[in-house]
DNA sequence: TCAACATATAACGATATGGCTATATAGTCA
DNA sequence: TGACTATATAGCCATATCGTTATATGTTGA
C-alpha cells in the first residue's frame, strides 16, 4: 500500500484529481432533466426508443443521444429485437442516488421555507 | 392525497418534470471536478478562500464562484472573522452521494476490465 | 480617512452541451 | 432486390458554463 489511493477503496475523500474528473463525469450524466425523465420512464418497465420519444415529447434523435450517454455510463441497457431497441434499467442503484439527492433537496427547501415562516421561532 | 406527488415523499420515480429539473440542478453542482476538489479539501477541515486558491492552483475569483454554488446548494457553509471567510462542510451527506457514485464507477470500470481479460471466462 | 488585505462581482472568450433538421444505417417484409 | 420502419449519426445553432482579468466591496489597523 502506498500513498496513492488503490483500487476498491474508493473513498472520494482520498481520490486524485484525475479520478475526481471521472466522478464528476458520472454526476454530469445525471445532471440533465431529460435523462432523469428517461430513467423514470424505464423504472416502470422497459420501453423502446419510439415510445420514449412519444412520452417525452421530444425528437427521436434527441432521445437516442441521451440514451447513448446513459448506456455508456452503464445505467441503462438495451435489447434489440427486429429493428426496435428496448431499453431498460441496467443499474438500479441509480435510483438510490436520485433519491439521496431528492432527500437533500427536500431538506434544503424545507430549511428555506422555515426562514420565511416566523423568523426567530425556528423549529416551531 | 391527489394524483400529484406531495411534499416529503420524494421518490424520484414519481416526481413531475419540473421537480426533476431541481434534482438535475443538484446533480449539476457536483458535476464539476473543481467543486469536488473543494469538497475534498473541506473534508479535512475548514479552510479560507485564499488557502483553497493556493491548494487548488487556480484563481481566487474562480474559487469564490464555485464556493457560491456549493453554498447556495447548502453543501458548504461559511464563517467570517475579520475579512477572511472560512468555509466548511455544511451537509456531510454530500460524501455519501460521492461515495455512491464512486462505487458505481468502480463497478463499471471493473466490468470493462473484465471484458478485456479472458473473454468467455467471465466471473473467474 | 486612507492604505492593505481578503473576498466578491462583472465582463469576456473559449468550450461544451442540448435540441433541432437532414441523412445514414440497419432490420423486416414483400 | 426494393419499399418501409426504427434507430443512429452528422451538422448546425443557441445557450450555458468554466476560467480568466479587471474591478468593486468590505474589513482591519494606522
Amino acid at each position: 500500500m502506498n500513498r496513492k489511493a488503490r483500487s476498491g477503496n474508493g473513498k472520494v475523500e482520498t481520490l486524485q484529481p484525475e479520478a475526481l474528473e471521472l466522478v464528476a463525469a458520472r454526476f454530469r450524466i445525471l445532471a440533465e432533466p431529460l435523462r432523469l425523465r428517461i430513467l423514470q420512464q424505464l423504472h416502470e418497465g422497459e420501453k423502446n426508443v419510439s415510445e420514449l420519444t412519444a412520452i417525452l415529447q421530444t425528437t427521436q434523435p434527441n432521445v437516442s443521444k441521451h440514451l447513448r450517454l446513459l448506456q455508456d455510463a452503464g445505467f441503462v441497457g438495451r435489447r434489440q429485437t427486429g429493428n426496435t431497441v428496448y431499453c431498460f434499467i441496467a443499474d438500479s442503484s441509480v435510483f438510490d442516488l436520485c433519491n439521496l439527492v431528492c432527500t437533500g433537496l427536500e431538506a434544503r427547501l424545507a430549511s428555506h421555507a422555515e426562514l420565511l415562516r416566523s423568523p426567530g421561532r425556528r423549529g416551531r
